[in-house]
DNA sequence: TGCATCATGTAATCAGTTACATGATTTT
DNA sequence: AAAATCATGTAACTGATTACATGATGCA
């Protein structure tokens, strides 16, 4: 389960709170795994009662209590067996592309606005990602000397970026042949 | 539940059995959705019983009987209904990219192995898209004038090729933050 | 007064994976 | 004789989603 191991990796780079790793998850962390609020409290629960991870309860002023989780030292093994074994390479899941090829069975004319809404969405990530990216690493602002953290940060994010760049060109491509499907009706006869 | 949907445009591009489609899981459609046998018996039985999919037992010479499966008239609406629904744009679940963050708290020079290796399977799944890109679209055997259903499949198969290259050329820059990481032990200072 | 944000959870259901199970035929 | 391929399934478990549920604070 590798939600568990994305919420240690989370923790270990800052500690926090069940709706606070959450918003994480909805950003950062997020551009590459998801996960709702639900699955991570049930998560929570248990590492904690495992012992994997240590709660405090935070008080705080004009807001309600949170309960701060940390890192406890099974869970670093945990996560350090984890990183030590290796993985399958992931398969994807692209209902989009299961849909552009069940077009052929109905009117591939109507994906157009669909494809054109995918399109922004990937447009809109992309923007804020690169926003990010000059807020972090590469602005002026961006935290001096960078650490191994940092920098390991940084090349997912790079992953990030490729990815909605590589996804618009190829919704383009899609929305290209969309459009000659519908465009010319007429046999391509002398 | 998109593996219903993945199923019935399979289906639609040709009838088959279970073990059939767990074959072109493997392979074509499995480009974008994966799917084990298990899990396609399970949802095959399912629609059958619906009604949405038709089964009709064919006996075979020198090989076991099979069920070959078709899509009958409320398969066909099924798919209709979810192509016209707007559908989320899919988020990641990238398990390497969480690893790669968690090394920053463990050894990061242990992770380059991992790393070659999915670039290696990267490698092969673009060699074997581009192969069978030049077989069925682009080559002299290719069949000849290209109708929707093949522009289509042509299309989502360009995605898997662009999504094959832009993952090779990520880990090439991920394999480089790792050395650049465990190379210069030393600082930059003059 | 109503809406947004912060904060945490339970219950029910659905989807997906892993392990187990069988048996014929074909190839080495 | 053994291994690979063809063919179909069940059972148990784990993971993920959806719906439901509560309650405080702060702002317009």
């Amino acid at each position: 389960m590798a939600l568990e191991h994305a919420i240690l990796v989370s923790l270990l780079e800052k500690p926090g709170s069940g709706y606070e790793l959450a918003r994480r998850f909805e950003r950062s962390i997020g551009y590459f795994w998801t996960a709702s609020h639900q699955q991570i409290y049930r998560v929570l629960s248990r590492m904690e009662a495992d012992g994997r991870l240590v709660v405090r309860e935070v008080e705080q002023q004009g807001r309600p209590d949170k309960k701060e989780y940390s890192v406890a030292g099974p869970g670093r093994a945990t996560l350090a067996e984890w990183l030590h074994k290796p993985i399958e390479p992931e398969s994807l899941r692209h209902d989009l592309a299961v849909k552009i090829r069940g077009a052929a069975f109905d009117d591939p004319a109507a994906l157009v606005r669909e494809v054109e809404r995918h399109r922004q969405v990937h447009r809109d990530r992309l923007a804020h990602y690169l926003a990010g990216e000059v807020r972090d690493f590469t602005g002026p602002e961006a935290p001096g000397p960078p650490d191994a953290g940092q920098e390991l940060q940084h090349v997912v994010l790079r992953g990030g970026i490729a990815y909605e760049r590589m996804t618009i060109a190829w919704l383009d491509d899609v929305l290209d042949t969309l459009h000659r499907l519908a465009g010319p009706p007429t046999g391509a006869g002398v």
